[in-house]
DNA sequence: GGGCAACCTATACCTTTGGATAGTTTTTAT
DNA sequence: ATAAAAACTATCCAAAGGTATAGGTTGCCC
């Protein structure tokens, strides 16, 4: 197995290195940014696995995914990440990638998922799957629209900005942003941005 | 060495348990709850040192440091996490912590902190202090009296709420929030929030 | 087709914020 | 000692937000 390692965190990518060295056989490479990444592979043969940490500098976002995937250095690229939410999970394996890996997984967990991805298939927790459901208990409860509504608060919009933006009467807004406070228990619009933040969402 | 090493993350404690072991020579317990950590110790013999992830169950801030201390299972407690702002390092060690370890650290230099702290020293990265001035741009940029108002602002309080809290006139408060607003280059309090939320700050 | 929930609009009223201007006191730095 | 920065208070006005009440539309399930 020759694998690329990318992460900016250097406790976590040399110890996991030296686990996937020692307890997986593995050839290990690694790089604490996306395009050092990209370049250490160049004078490199193709490697089985890249995977790369979700916020790591160069990658803003699933962008760097991309790029990835486009530079082509490896049979397949897998998203690791501590904090994204299980919908970056998603969008990573409908963007390309073979995998998303949660740091809360064991190292032999992790090490069972790499040999996984490398034989070819796509690897997706079950965990992200689970708790998907109760994740954002906003998401259930409150409606799309109050999601919209509640998304421009979070971006510091004013009524009338969202009214604009989502082509209604800033009226509505009101009673939208009033209807979303109620369920979410927030005693106004900054708290509820503040609670939706909290939460991860968005 | 004896180690007691708790985190959350299972793929960062089993690396980096099995670096310290392997390459530190050290023994090392660990546990995944701070509650299973001062269990774990119950049985055993004083350890050298018990390293705890910020960012943990049963931690809530820095009260969990406090509780481990008073169990006194180890010769010296240490704080590791990889997004607390360096104010919560500092405090850590205001509070009776023998070292704060950021996880963007290098694995070796981690082995070096650790053998560091074990002989009786307090260990503190120098990238935190030498970070300080960037690394929260706001914490600079705004006054002390500013940075309380934003804490309240972050809880979602009105500006009459946040005058009691700190014993003013709201006029004052609007003051300090038209001012922060202004540094911050926020549009209103809502974005202040999420910027602070954002940067990390709280 | 009736019932229901989400969604949209409207009117009216009051509270909270935002913004400007002005002045005092205290603290800090030179 | 003096200047500068931070902090506090005050008034005034305009804009935005919060609350209540009422009614209309659409789409869906039974």
């Amino acid at each position: 197995m020759r694998i690329l390692l990318a992460d900016d965190h250097d406790l976590l990518r040399d110890t996991l290195a030296a686990f996937l060295q020692e307890k997986g056989g593995a050839y290990v490479a690694t790089a604490g940014t996306l395009d050092e990444a990209l370049q250490c592979a160049k004078g490199e043969a193709l490697f089985d696995l890249l995977i790369l940490d979700y916020n790591m500098p160069g990658m803003s976002g699933l962008a760097g995914l991309q790029k990835a995937l486009d530079a082509k250095v490896a049979g397949g690229v897998a998203i690791v990440s501590g904090s994204a939410p299980s919908s970056v999970a998603q969008e990573a394996i409908k963007n390309g990638a073979i995998g998303f890996l949660p740091k809360t997984m064991s190292a032999n967990s992790l090490l069972n998922a790499v040999r996984f991805m490398v034989a070819g298939e796509t690897y997706f927790p079950v965990s992200l799957i689970a708790a998907e459901a109760e994740a954002h208990p906003l998401s259930l409860l409150l409606t799309g629209r109050e999601k919209d509504v509640l998304n421009g608060l979070c971006r510091g919009l004013s009524n009338k900005e969202v009214a604009l933006e989502l082509d209604l009467q800033e009226v509505t807004i009101k009673l939208h942003v009033r209807s979303l406070c109620k369920k979410m228990e927030a005693k106004n619009r900054t708290h509820a941005a503040m609670m939706a933040k909290e939460q991860g969402l968005f």
